[in-house]
DNA sequence: AATAAAACCGCATAAACGTGCGGTTGCTTA
DNA sequence: TAAGCAACCGCACGTTTATGCGGTTTTATT
């Protein structure tokens, strides 16, 4: 028996939903919400397996709303749903905590589905929303790429102690090396980089992902 | 009518997976592999709008697969189709630019949507591979918060171009103020940062996403 | 056995940097 | 209207950096 919670503003809806998951035998709605606000203020008085959340609500906005929900309860299973399919509401919703993110007209069996799903650790995601994150994902995962440096551990291990303000003496004593040894790591660094100062070769080195 | 390829070296999956799509009047297998190789050396010859692919294939495996075939043609839409949830092979897939990933044991009448939605510009994915996407894309987007350093833009502005190589001089000719300004500035950037070198201000300012 | 590459060391010097002090102007905000 | 801040300017001075040259040793590859 899944447990689930529904915080919908619009009252058909919200009927809908409830009536869909207690015309089941495995669902039960425990408790029915049109904000956030009332939903908030009776999480600590029940356990939902999962979490079924509108996005645009009147007052505390469903983003807002998971936050402070997974604050109290860091384990819950939010399922958002919403009509919008609009990147920046999609990445919020996930990085505040959603688990799941499903279009309104998810059809009814398949609603039911990803309730389960969620309850059992997956984020059923509406197909054309996972294409959103896979691009987004590949846009933080990618840049590593192809373009290679080359650098040698031991000018990568001098380049993160520049990069956290050791100054060449510095770096000597850390390493148990002379200065001019470092002097040339550096010097090499540069070469490899193709940059002619610290701060310069830092700003490539992290934005290539090198360090 | 869709046309689908399918890459996979078990000859009874693979004879399976093309019955059940020429056994529908809205799919079409065009072509069966048993491997990236022989696919790829066909792909010039046709043009499938998804293809199904296996990840573990003798020779050359799925991933490396992905990557020629998008180089290739690289509108492709390629769905993956595994026993293995592993999030490393996921997520490697995933930036080789796969467009959906699937577990094999996915009903067929899930397939047949699954091969639809990629087709549409979708991306679906089995729900507990989408929660280890959405585990990784937390990771990275988060991290930006909070702290505020409070850099005006002119001290950004400076801090830019110290990062792309510039020496003090280079920064005043660019911004049309004297050196001693722009050591001002900087002065009041290692103040605001908590910093005393150049290179820690590029590194702390990049991390912290201020620039 | 030989070549290459990484890691190590040294010296010299001009240029650049970091930081101390001092200041003015103009805009916003209390 | 005084206080605060951003942006501007100046000078001085010791420290650090960037880059030129020269080298050796160790480890891996051929």
């Amino acid at each position: 028996m899944i447990n689930v919670a529904i915080v919908e503003d619009n009252h058909t809806i919200r009927e809908g939903l409830a009536a869909l998951i207690n015309g089941t035998n495995d669902y039960k709605c425990i408790g029915t919400f049109y904000d956030c606000e009332s939903f908030l203020k009776n999480l600590d008085k029940m356990n939902p397996d999962v979490v079924l959340m509108d996005i645009a609500l009147p007052g505390m906005n469903g983003i807002e709303g998971i936050k402070m929900a997974v604050e109290k309860k860091p384990e819950l299973n939010v399922l958002m749903l919403t009509v919008h399919e609009e990147s920046d509401k999609v990445f919020d919703a996930l990085c505040a905590g959603a688990c799941g993110y499903l279009v309104k007209k998810t059809p009814p069996f398949r609603l039911l589905e990803a309730i389960k799903e969620v309850s059992e650790g997956g984020s059923p995601m509406s197909s054309r929303i996972a294409r959103q994150v896979i691009n987004a994902f590949k846009d933080v995962k990618a840049t590593a790429e192809e373009e290679e440096y080359n650098l040698s551990s031991r000018e990568k291990e001098v380049l993160n102690l520049l990069a956290v303000g050791n100054n060449y003496q510095e770096i000597a004593n850390d390493l148990f090396i002379s200065v001019d040894t470092v002097r040339h790591h550096i010097r090499n660094i540069y070469k490899k980089l193709h940059v002619h100062s610290g701060s310069e070769a830092v700003a490539k080195a992290i934005r290539k992902k090198l360090i």
